[in-house]
DNA sequence: TTGTACGCGTTATCAT
DNA sequence: ATGATAACGCGTACAA
């Protein structure tokens, strides 16, 4: 059983009275071998304690059971779990999963096209819109590949995402029903692509209540919690306030809930505030946020399936595919205090 | 330079007009090879893009260069931190690192050994106390393997935690240099070894200070948020109140404070509160935790770079390495109310 | 200092 | 239905 070196294929075909080419197929294409002979072998593999080894295997078959995941950041909250839908499914396919984080850095980044390169791993899943490969990206050849939240700006990548103008929308359309009609939208239409959208369906709910452009309040951020500070900061100095405020994100929320608590009013009785994400603190603020929950899970599941469909068929079956989010309603939204403003 | 297929040692060798051994050699052994040969050879290296086909090299050398991480829930917050030291320890020793969670599932554990025994990894980093192969662990022959966290129940596997008997000090001591006595510790003797060492932290802190055993006061929960709740309300029935909790975690933390000030109280005014781990919402809590902090991706360094070296070595150096974590001071700790209980 | 040749464990091709 | 054997790409013992 547990002998000193592990047993091989040769061991298996030795005891079972076959050959190697026997045993392998008996493993991988089983209706192509006697039922009698089948179980001969099936024993043989018992009693050693076979398995297959993985790197002759991957040699010979000139690909790795291996999928490179790379993120700018592990220890970003979306990835954890995300990583979670990705092993899953990679595993009950008989993958495996690598991690890599790059850290924004270039030279970190062409350490896994080198990896790419020497056939570790056989596909490849991209946290982040852009190729972290640097200059060199043009030249490189690079395995299937599949993104995840974002677009790959190089093209014919495709990419599994949330639909965030269904989801805005969502969070627009409960202020609206609420009864909010001045909504303050706080974005930030620079980082990342998906934001925009975010504020396209809030653009698409206020059209729908037929809700004018003057009661339409946007302020430009950056997506951090100091930016949600700073636009209650402005939003006040301008004295044009509104009822509530729909957040791009919920980093911005967190901000403008801390810029508000300063000024000593109360959430939700005098202003409402939505985020968009759920991250993990959200239900720990006072009061809860009230968000769009990214269904982190689902988009890794999703993502690994596309890429192994992409790995037996060859072809992008999709180029893109969006998940729908929820609506989480927590404490941070009520109906519209009568203060006059 | 990107042809349709990556250049071979073979391709290398032809254009730097010598046998793929000496390619070999100049790689891994450069100072066995002549100056102007070696020469050669890296611009033939260069001119063809080649890269070792690390499965060939795995194959030849009988061990691969990956390091597989297992852990019972990816999500965890402590692990994604931890994951960052682990990384970029291996990284920078050319080995890579693979991603597996049990979710406490024996099945799910079988196939990692399964794994391990295809000569999938080199090394093994374990995130439980408990072996997660089941009943096959006894005739399971292991590679080199590394705990983290927590010493694993196997005998003769080093880990890397972090110094709970130090760490719980700290929190006592800071609470009884802000004039606190009467100190309740809300533990979990029963979940992790982790937590007892905490324990004795408290115990051996209240004996520096030559408080009495009549003055400490210990309940036992399990860990939980809702044990923390649990915590206040007994001993709000048992009449026997502290004036600071001292809890075994941040979420027995959690727990208490919401049972507090679901009595009405203030924190820290009427009671000060101190947790261990420093879980991410800690910061968020109002008011903020005052706790103490794992030294996440340091320990996931040290515990990397142990393994790395029982690769290389072949014996462990140290059985177990404890990291010092730091005390952080936020806003649930002041002096003890004056109010007499 | 360098080259030749074998073997690592598998799968695929071609016979039988 | 099964067996013999050639490759996959590399590292190294041995020879030169």
């Amino acid at each position: 059983m547990s002998n000193s070196t592990p047993a091989t294929i040769e061991d298996v075909a030795r005891i079972a009275n076959v050959s190697i080419a026997t045993v392998s197929r008996a493993i991988h294409m089983p209706e192509k071998v006697a039922n009698s002979t089948r179980l001969k072998v099936n024993q043989a593999i018992a009693v050693t304690g076979y398995t297959t080894n993985a790197m002759a295997r991957s040699l010979r078959l000139g690909r790795s059971n291996m999928i490179l995941v790379v993120a700018p950041d592990i220890g970003d909250p979306n990835f954890s779990n995300i990583l979670i839908g990705l092993e899953n499914e990679a595993r009950s396919h008989g993958y495996g999963i690598l991690i890599g984080h790059t850290q924004n850095d270039a030279q970190r980044g062409l350490e896994y096209l080198k990896f790419l390169n020497s056939n570790q791993a056989a596909g490849l899943i991209l946290f982040t819109g852009i190729l972290p490969f640097g200059h060199q990206t043009m030249t490189a050849r690079l395995p299937p590949s599949v993104g995840v939240f974002e677009p790959v700006f190089n093209g014919g990548i495709p990419y599994v995402g949330v639909d965030d103008i269904a989801g805005a929308r969502k969070a627009v359309d409960l202020l609206i029903a609420e009864g909010h009609r001045k909504i303050a939208f706080i974005g930030d239409s620079r980082t990342r692509l998906a934001y925009s959208r975010r504020r396209m369906g809030y653009e698409a709910g206020m059209d729908a209540a037929e809700i004018g452009t003057e009661l339409r309040i946007l302020f430009e951020g950056d997506g951090t919690i100091e930016s949600g500070r700073l636009a209650v900061e402005q939003l006040f100095m301008r004295d044009t306030l509104p009822t509530a405020f729909m957040c791009v994100n919920d980093q911005t929320a967190i901000g403008v809930m801390i810029g508000l608590k300063a000024r000593g009013y109360d959430i939700p009785r005098d202003f409402s505030v939505t985020g968009f994400d759920d991250v993990p603190q959200a239900v720990f603020m006072t009061p809860s946020l009230t968000t769009i929950r990214q269904p982190r899970t689902a988009i890794g599941k999703h993502a690994m399936a596309l890429l192994l469909e992409l790995l037996s068929d060859g072809q992008p079956p999709e180029a893109e595919i969006l998940l729908l989010p929820d609506l989480v309603v927590r404490n941070s939204v009520s109906a519209p205090s009568r203060i006059r403003r």
